[in-house]
Formats: C-alpha cells, structure tokens, sequence
DNA sequence: AAGTGGTCTAGACCACTTT
DNA sequence: AAGTGGTCTAGACCACTTC
C-alpha cells in the first residue's frame, strides 16, 4: 500500500530521505541522549514501529544497519542491545595487534603520565575544539606477557573527560573504552587510523627496552561517538617483532 | 504464508540453512563458473526469483548481502552487475596507501622480474597447492610521481597464471587486478594483510632509492576469488614518509 | 511506456529465550 | 505460553534509466 509516500517527506524529517534512514537516526538520537545506555535492552522491533509510526519491516531495516556498524547487538529470541566495550566480543574491536603465534590476549596498562594540558593546534583541529582548551593527555606502556610491546600517548577532551586521573586509569581492569563508557558516558563507536613505520627515538627506546632505531608501526588514530563526534586521538607505537596488524581487505 | 517451511530444508541444499543463503551460494557459484563475468549484467531478481522458484525478496536479500561484500553492484535502474576491477571506483580498494596530502592517485609500475619457480613449503602452504608446485614469481617497484615508494614481490599460483610473462604486464596499463581477471579469469573479491615495521636492507634501499636501515611498512597480503580460495601471496614494503596505510574501525 | 532496483507495508511462520 | 528476533512471501508504489 501507498502509505509510504505521504509518511516519508515530511513528518519525520525536513529533508527526504528514505523512512527506514530517519528512524535510523531517530533510533541514534535515542542512544545519544542516554536513553538507552550501552549494555541495555532497546524496545523490541514492535513497540519502536509503533513509537514511530512505522511498519516493523522499516525499524529492522534501520536496525539492521546499526547492526552492521556495530552500534547495536542483536540476540534472537533475547532482543537487540545497544552495543558495549564490556564484553569479550568488544574487547578487540579497537585493537588489531595480534601475536604472530598463539592467541590473542589483552594486554596490562602501565600509565606514565596523566596530566591536564592546552590543546595544541593540531590536537584541537582533530578533536574538533578551539585550540588552549583543557585537553587530558595520558602516556601508557602496554605489555604483552611482561613484554612492553605498545607505547601510546592519547589526548581527550577535557570537558567530556573531566575527573580523569591516573588513580581512576590505574585501578581499572579492563579496556580503557569500557572505563570511558561507565565513568564518561562516552561510547566510541568508529575509529579512523593513519599508519606509518618509524624508527624508535630515544624516549621510546627506553620506555620499551628496545634498541635506538627500531622499526615500530606508528599508528594515529581518531575515535569518534554517536554522532560521528570526535573524542579521543591517539598515537601509539607498536613494536611488531613478534606481533602484527591485522587487517582484512574487501 | 508458510510455503517457505517445504522449501528450505531440502528442495535447494542438503544440510538446512536459511533460503537467501542458499541462493547466495547459487549465484555464487554461478559467478564462479563464469557464467556471469565481471563487468557484465547479472538478471534481475525477478528473473532469478523465477529461476530458483523463490520470491523477489528471498532473492533481493541474497543480492545484499553479496552487495555488501563487493562480490556485486547494484546500480538503480539498471540492474545488478559483477564487480570488476576495470573501474574508477575499484581501483583503490586493494590499495589503502594514500598520501599524507593530496589526492590518492594510481601509481606507475616497473617490474624488475618475473620467473617460474618451484613454491617453497610456506608459500604452498598460503596458496593452498603442493611444495615443489609451478608458481610465478614477481618483483616490482610502484612510483607515485616518479618516487619509487613501494617494493613488492608476488607469487601467483602457475597452473592459474600460465602465460604470465614481463612483457604482458609491462604493456597492460592499470591494476594488475584488472589484468587477472581479463586475461586469467581470476577476479579477487577479498585479502588479508598483515603489517609490521621493518628496516630496509641493501636490496631494498638500493631499489627504493633509500637510505639503509629506512623504516618501511611491511605487507604481507593472501588474495581470495570466488570460493574463498587463496590466489595470489605478496609481500610489499612501503615508504611511509609522505604516505601512509589509512584503515577505518567499526 | 517498460524495466530495474529501492522502499514500505502486512502477515505468516520459524528458532530461540524466558516465564 | 508468550515474547523476541529471523525468514519468507506478496503486493504496492517510488526513483531512476532506457527505449
């Protein structure tokens, strides 16, 4: 039936566009203002159709896409879940080190410096800020097996990070997201990296016990929330002797 | 209605699976015997929902989902075509080295070497044949703007690529995928990479124009076709000083 | 005008989970 | 038994391309 047609232009959007994408973004508004939290049961697919207006078809369309990208779960029989960095499933999503032999494992944080500082220009134009404002800056050892294997720097908005310590950092068990998602509310959703090789300074030849010179994989990465809003940069420098990146392709 | 419950469990596979699968499987397979080759049109899904003797929608959600993997394009109006690396929009999907500034850009390759060898025990075990097996090895360097920025070194499966000779590849202009598949019937539809961060040793200085001990980006890359089967093993080191490897997580 | 994929609806039944 | 997502069907109309 045609009812499609007279829903679509204008009673949920101002623009057109196809129904299923409106509630897409009606379904992320939801997950952007906390309505429902990572980890939590959304409605099933009948009560959003009814909220919405809409057939059940078009809200497992929208749901679908979320789906794919990752921003929500789906469980036959349970329901669908707003996706969390809380879980094994998650814990490697963000991170494509894998050792050349055996299985992959998480590594252990030992954090070097916390501090508050003024976005530099470069730091401000990736988090999408004005440069001098309040920026988190965090330098961290990750080892694997007692092998210092990862040095990263990361620098966060100071707004949307307020009360981050190295306390906080320290006593947390688990994937920095996962703590950024209880303590912050701040979910990462997508990344976008950058890599490059480059030979190991001085600094960071002492901070992973290699020699000067060593080849490592230098990753900068961007991570971004609902919204497609910037949070977090990051630069890490991954000693790939007995790791690599793993990447697939199509 | 529930005509759907005497079709799936055996009228099109053996073991169950849901029915849009199995016809991702039929069109598959389809495009792997050549049936329909890359660039040209497949039918329309109410020609293959008569074919299979299910309904369009069966047949349009096997489509998406081979949509979503690039096995297909589907274009509006026009119908559903396989996937080919003759076109703009494919030339860069192998391809994720693009420069720190400025438009990505294809770059112009000069091979050093092609012979026939017999495949080393780790080279037959990543393309799936026998130690001792005919394979084709390659060397070459790529230039962006007459800056020679990657080295790379191929192994092609010889009872797949017979004929593959220096000539052939000097005289095709393009990605080398494109050329596989005109002239060998073999269109890659996925890869796997693994990166690392290596030195450069005096061959590779000397080709890449570098200074020794350079830190290069090390790929090492398996390519599937149809039928996930392995097709081509390639290692490539990349000069990372004006480019780098981009990669979007999600 | 005809054909293609794209969207939307409505309804049925299945597989899985919980009560 | 009831509720959830997963699959399948049938039919309508829209947007786009070609004739």
């Amino acid at each position: 039936m045609g009812a499609a047609t007279s829903l679509q232009s204008n009673q949920l959007a101002p623009t057109f566009s196809p129904l299923y994408q409106q509630i897409k973004l009606l379904i992320t508004q939801s997950l952007q203002s906390g309505e429902w939290k990572p980890g939590e049961l959304i409605p099933s697919e009948i009560e959003l159709a009814v909220r919405f207006k809409v057939s059940q078809g078009t809200v497992r369309k929208a749901i679908d896409e979320l789906s794919a990208e990752n921003v929500v779960v789906r469980r036959q029989g349970k329901g669908t879940f707003v996706a969390t960095h809380h879980e094994a499933r998650s814990q490697f999503r963000f991170l494509r080190l894998k050792p050349d032999q055996g299985d992959q494992q998480y590594p252990t944080s030992r954090f070097i410096e916390v501090r508050r500082i003024r976005a530099p220009s470069e730091i401000s134009r990736l988090l999408d800020i004005k440069t001098g404002d309040s920026v988190i800056f965090i330098r961290r050892v990750q080892s694997f097996d007692n092998v210092p294997t990862i040095l990263e720097e990361l620098w966060l908005p100071g707004a949307i990070f307020k009360g981050l310590t190295a306390e906080l950092l320290n006593d947390y068990k688990g994937p920095m997201y996962a703590l950024f998602e209880t303590e912050f509310g701040t979910h990462m959703i997508r990344a976008s990296e950058q890599l490059r090789a480059v030979s190991a300074d001085p600094v960071s030849a002492d901070l992973l016990k290699i020699d000067l010179g060593t080849p490592l994989l230098n990753v900068e990465r961007v991570s971004y929330t609902y919204g497609d809003k910037p949070v977090e940069y990051r630069r890490g420098l991954y000693l790939t002797s007995s790791h690599h990146y793993q990447n697939e392709l199509s």
